[in-house]
RNA sequence: GCGCCCAUAGCUCAGUUGGAUAGAGCACCAGACUACGAAUCUGGGGGUCAGAGGUUCGAAUCCUCUUGGGCGCGCCA
């Protein structure tokens, strides 16, 4: 709808330079909005008031201009006026609104896809947790931005892949492998100390057990250091086992996961430092290798390897990232915790280091997440292991609430999860809202059904018999789908759906209360009101299924 | 100390990328089922957009400063 205006207002503009009205040195950029007011129009635009400067005219005598130019071929304006200082409002006719519902008739589940992206390959790595224990509310929240976001892109047109990043060399790890030895010697009764550092959580005892039923007491009273990695390994796939479960009742699924450690093993860490060397972004002080990462705008230069010749984790990150370069991206998006932000410059440096635009890495920073029971804050503490674990959550209040929630504020903003609303059947809990709105539409046909009515088809359907103002408003938010996806997918900001989806059933519902749908003394109106409310269900399913929420047809 | 993010109704948050009279939900008050699902709906009060300057036709939005919060500043990961 919008793109149709604007290609009629920008043939008005060179039709007016044509006849020497408007100078155009420069182009305009034409955009159209929808006026909160709706005595402002269906559309408004403020090209006549961005204009005014470069033209030397007034921008209501520009306004002029522009609507004398207009040619509207197909017939889609009803009215246009010139408001204010230079607005100029398009009232659309009625009909080219109702028309909506047949192209959602015909495209179903494909209506607001796009293809912006033209089949570009962009990459969303995300969760990318420490394989060193469960899943924590966090990363569910991480995990619930990053899905949602990467069915966005596919929706405009990407060729999008999911990436998780297993943190599995290095530190972390090794830790890991030592605090399960411990719990291992220790249930064969030796009381061996715990490592200070180590992993105190509940998890590793359990894992313990695990590997004392795989592998016997083998292992015993054998040192750490001469079977490191076999509990490094164990403990690993065990627990990426448990992510991996735990994400899959997430309805969450990676199409690559990403194995630090083969950074290593195939020596793609050495080549990339080679590489920096080559490219003059690297160099050696205190016997130390620095990557210098002041030349893209980092406050300082940062150390790959170490003087003892380990290297740092930001080694193995810039044989990752050049590794993502290398696979052909248009567009690579990481979606980190907040708290990581300080890491951005550097990696961005890495970036241009390899001759790439800054811009072809996009961070995503997820805030906290609180979680509240009863109104008050679960005190969370990760030294401590009491954390309040993804899985915890997903049983108590489902993966679609808990989906649902995650994305209901702006990723960047810190979010209060508060168990019992998500458990709540109200209007205080938006998914149950929202899904309500489809179960409900869904009661509706079966009704409808009951009474030996079928679901209409478009041939049958009369548009102009919608004309209350709760049946424009609700067709107008159906045509602004489309945008919104576009909006959302590329200013990477999943949660504009759940307001829109929220806005969407708020209609549906206050229509819905006032005004009957089944109407057995007047059965065009039935079948009009009917294909109304079936392109309504296909919009909050497909916009829910972008949340990776299920549309329930009872709930 | 330096850097990043943030400050919008009593509370939790949106705000169409600089547009017209700043919006929702909750809470509060008053109402609506002989109804296709009341898990819903209708109405009401409530604001110096932290503060002060600046940019311009126009600022919650952009710039500077101040105040108040969160986070980050290791040859840790």
């Amino acid at each position: 709808m919008k793109q149709t205006l604007t290609d009629i207002i920008q043939e008005a503009l060179k039709r007016a330079q044509q006849q020497g009205a408007l100078k155009l040195e420069t182009q305009p950029v034409i955009t159209l909005e929808i006026p909160k007011d709706k005595n402002h129009g269906d559309l408004a635009t403020t090209v006549a008031l961005t204009m005014a400067k470069a033209e030397g005219k007034p921008p209501r005598k520009i306004a002029e201009i522009i609507i004398a130019n207009i040619q509207d071929e197909e017939g889609i304006i009803g009215r246009t006026d010139i408001a204010g200082p230079g607005f100029i409002n398009f009232v659309l006719k009625q009909d080219r609104w109702r028309r909506t519902l047949f192209a959602i008739d015909d495209q179903g589940q494909e209506y607001g896809l796009k293809d912006v992206g033209r089949g570009e390959k962009v990459q969303v790595e995300f969760v990318s947790a420490n394989p060193t224990g469960p899943l924590h509310v966090g990363h569910g929240r991480g995990a619930a931005v990053g899905d949602a976001l990467a069915n966005l892109l596919a929706a405009v047109g990407y060729d999008v892949q999911r990436e998780f990043y297993i943190n599995d060399a290095g530190r972390q790890v090794r830790l890991l492998a030592q605090s399960l030895h411990a719990r291992y010697q220790q249930l064969l009764g030796n009381n061996v100390p715990f490592p200070e550092d180590g992993y105190h959580g509940e998890y590793i005892a359990e894992v313990a057990q695990e590997f004392l039923k795989a592998h016997g007491n083998v292992y015993r009273d054998k040192p750490f250091e001469e079977c490191s990695e076999i509990f490094g390994d164990f403990g690993k796939e065990a627990m990426l086992a448990d992510i991996r479960t735990d994400l899959e009742a997430f309805n969450v699924r990676f199409d690559h996961w990403f194995s630090e450690k083969s950074l290593l093993a195939d020596n793609s860490v050495q080549r990339s430092i080679e590489e920096l060397k080559q490219r003059g972004f690297s160099y050696e002080q205190d016997g130390a290798l620095w990557l210098k990462s002041t030349a893209f705008g980092d406050d300082k230069d940062r150390v790959i390897v170490k003087k003892d010749g380990d290297y740092t984790y930001l080694a193995t990150d810039i044989a990752y990232h050049r590794n993502k370069l290398s696979r052909g991206f248009r567009q690579l998006v990481n979606i980190w915790g907040a708290d990581h932000h300080g890491y951005i410059p550097r990696v961005q440096a890495v970036i241009q280091a390899f001759g790439h635009p800054k811009d072809s890495l996009h961070v995503l920073l997820v805030q906290l997440v609180s979680i509240l029971r009863h109104g008050q804050p679960v005190p969370m503490s990760k030294r401590a292991g009491t954390f309040v674990t993804l899985r915890d959550v997903v049983q108590d209040v489902g993966a679609d609430a808990a989906r649902y929630i995650f994305l209901t504020r702006r990723s960047d903003s810190p979010l209060d999860f508060d168990l019992d609303i998500a458990k709540e059947q109200s209007r205080e809990n938006p998914v149950y809202y929202v899904q309500y709105a489809h179960a409900r539409i869904a009661s509706i046909f079966r009704e409808a059904e009951a009474r030996g009515i079928a679901v209409p088809k478009r041939e049958a359907v009369q548009l102009d018999l919608l004309d209350l103002a709760e049946e424009q408003n609700i067709i107008k938010a159906l045509a602004a789908y489309p945008e919104m996806i576009e909006e959302a997918a590329l200013s990477y900001e999943p949660h504009r759906v759940t307001y829109y989806l929220q806005d969407l059933a708020g209609m549906l519902h206050t229509y819905y209360f006032k005004h009957r749908i089944i109407d057995a003394e007047n059965e065009a109106r039935t079948v009009a009101r009917l294909f109304l409310m079936k392109q309504v269900k296909t919009v909050l399913q497909s916009a829910l299924k972008l949340l990776g929420v299920s549309a329930p047809e009872k709930m």
